[in-house]
RNA sequence: GCGCCUGUAGCUCAGUUGGAUAGAGCACUUGCCUCCGGAGCAAGGGGCCGUGGGUUCAAAUCCCGCCGGGCGCGCCA
């Protein structure tokens, strides 16, 4: 298919002078009934100052790919164009079995480098739905990366240090075998004591100074407060299937030569300087910063210790010293601002900023979450609920199963269900989370993805033998929803394309659900195993085979499996 | 107040980057299990695409104003 629109590229753009690949539109008409593809040439009409139907004329047999195109109608200002489907539908079917677990990718990622940082969270209390919006977005990202052919590596920030990372240290010290679920409370009552006892928070601080002057000993409490924490978070993190390659500990970035020779460069921009109360700041504005709300950047306090900043511009460095072509970081809308400042610093000295992936919050039905008025959705809580919802329905249907069995496939849906209600919004919008319908399983969900694979599987085991891949240049297309489906799971690869230029894992998503629905659709018209001849039911066996390929491939990139029944 | 994001059916979301009659799901109404899995399918009702201007052959999409929502705005991380 994307051969096909190429080949029309190439030939109208080398038949017609001062035009590119980008003057010529590509769509769909919106019917089919009216076409398989189709060509506005409004826009050629005018900058090649032809008028429409002499251009019209023109046109025709040029996009009138050979064998591939039966037919072509003018409809105003459009050509709309009818494929020959056995043909096309032969050529497609025939590159998603060869391809399997590629197809989909174009490999726009070989030999290149990428590096995604995510998730990051502070250590300091079990994630709850929000905070794993950043989980599921970066490793859905990092799947698309890695299936475009990107050599690419993940990595989570640890944030180890810091104010309230010393208060929960001198806590942890009060209570007796402090483990990951009384963490929350623990930080909690650190935080509220801080505020009443100003020598409470003084004593935060002065052992946040012991560490960074590097004592043994207090490292060590860091280290072990931080290390439970975050084996806790990776924890849950790791039942919705997400993964890293290397933890990156912020105390291991409070000095930096590397930063120090930006700060070099700074000075001499006249960006850098000691403020009134000993402060090492930055002044933004003669880097390009035209704002006065943000414009400066403090680094360091009056006694020498490190701003989170001044770690996290020494940490993004050392990043982008690892040369990846692309160096990408997710982050919550919260920290625009931030990482304009730090982008505008590292610019300045000539080092290119990481580019950010910036993502909305998630709000409850009744509002935004909230810690303290208790209305947060923990991450594991909803996967317990939603597992155990799931294996009733398993219990139910997959009774010749184990019981071990069973609950295995109760979690993957419950992953999916969430992990496809976050993915499915735009990053920039935020997702109004319903427990609910999230816990519904029915209509646009991940469970119903997962469902119409399990029909497909059930076809294929009921088949019991290898589909037939001697297949030959053509299948035949008996009905409009065989065709419809062929089509839609042309589309992939394309779609894959956008959502990896956008870094947009919902376009995926939506995706998956369009082909889902194409194939449901045929599944309820077209009988695959009871097919009137035996050439229709292989072409249907291996348009169900192609389909749950593509369909595999599609939830891998979210992160979602699927199960063999359910 | 200033900056960024956002507003599409009662609710939750799509909309191929400016193209043809704006699409799904939930909810509501009506059909469909002796027939490959009903976590499903088919059909119906439901829209001033927040609002007022502008740009052009063509605007939900681009520009400007206003209104509503989210986020941020120097010693937190």
């Amino acid at each position: 298919m994307l051969d096909i629109i190429k080949k029309i590229k190439n030939n109208l753009v080398s038949n017609f002078e001062g035009i590119g690949d980008k003057d010529i539109l590509v769509s769909s008409p919106p019917e089919i009934k009216m076409g398989d593809v189709s060509v506005p040439l409004f826009a050629l009409s005018k900058k090649l100052n032809i008028p429409l139907p002499e251009l019209a004329e023109k046109c025709i047999p040029l996009v009138k790919i050979e064998t591939f195109v039966d037919k072509v109608e003018r409809v105003g200002g459009y050509l709309n164009l009818f494929l020959n489907r056995d043909v096309t539908a032969g050529e497609i079917i025939k590159q998603v079995l060869k391809s399997n677990k590629l197809f989909g990718s174009s490999f726009s990622g070989k030999g290149k480098k990428a590096l995604i940082e995510h998730t990051s969270i502070n250590p300091n209390a079990s994630p709850h739905v929000g905070r794993a919006r950043n989980a599921m977005i970066g490793d859905s990202l990092s799947r698309i990366f890695r299936f475009e052919g990107y050599d690419t590596e993940v990595h989570y920030y640890v944030n180890d240090m810091g104010r309230q990372i010393g208060l929960l240290v001198l806590i942890s010290d009060e209570i007796e075998n402090l483990d990951f679920n009384g963490i929350l409370e623990a930080y909690v009552r650190a935080n509220q004591r801080a505020e009443n006892d100003p020598e409470f928070a003084q004593k935060g601080y002065d052992l946040l100074a012991k560490m960074e002057q590097g004592d043994e000993d207090v490292r060590k409490k860091f280290f072990h407060v931080t290390e439970m924490c975050l084996k806790g978070q990776l924890q849950v993190l790791k039942r919705l299937g997400v993964d890293y390659d290397y933890f990156d500990r912020e105390s291991n970035f409070i000095e930096s030569e590397e930063l120090n020779k930006v700060l070099e460069v700074l000075k001499t921009k006249g960006a850098l300087f000691v403020d009134e109360e000993q402060r090492l700041t930055v002044d933004l504005a003669p880097l390009g910063y035209t704002q006065e709300e943000g414009r400066y950047f403090v680094l360091r306090r009056a006694n020498g210790s490190s701003m989170y900043g001044y770690r996290d511009l020494a940490y993004t460095i050392y990043k982008g010293l690892m040369g990846a072509d692309e160096d990408i970081i997710v982050l919550g809308e919260d920290h625009k601002l931030y990482l304009q400042q730090i982008s505008l610093i590292l610019s300045g000295a000539g080092y290119k900023p990481p580019v950010p992936v910036f993502y909305s919050y998630i709000l409850l039905k009744e509002g935004k979450m909230s810690t303290r008025q208790g209305n947060v959705v923990l991450l594991s809580d909803f996967l317990d609920t939603a597992s155990e919802l799931a294996f009733k329905r398993v219990q139910e249907q997959c009774k010749e199963l184990s019981e071990e069995e069973q609950k295995l496939i109760a979690e993957q849906v419950a992953v999916s269900a969430i992990r496809f209600a976050v993915l499915r919004v735009t990053p920039t919008k935020n997702v109004i989370f319903d427990i609910e319908s999230a816990l519904s399983f029915e209509g646009d969900t991940g469970p119903y993805l997962q469902y119409s694979c399990a029909r497909i599987k059930s076809i294929l085991r009921k088949y019991g033998k290898e589909i037939p891949l001697n297949i030959s240049d053509e299948i035949p297309i008996q009905q409009d929803e065989e065709w419809i489906l062929v089509r839609k799971i042309s589309e992939f690869p394309l779609t894959v394309l956008n959502s990896i230029e956008q870094r947009n894992p919902s376009i995926i998503a939506g995706y998956a659900l369009d082909l889902a629905h194409t194939f449901t659709s045929f599944y309820h018209t077209c009988p695959v195993l009871q097919a009137e001849k035996e050439e229709i039911k292989e072409a249907r066996l291996q348009i169900c085979s192609a389909t749950l390929q593509t369909m595999q491939n599609a939830l891998h990139l979210l992160g979602i499996s699927v199960p063999e029944r359910m």
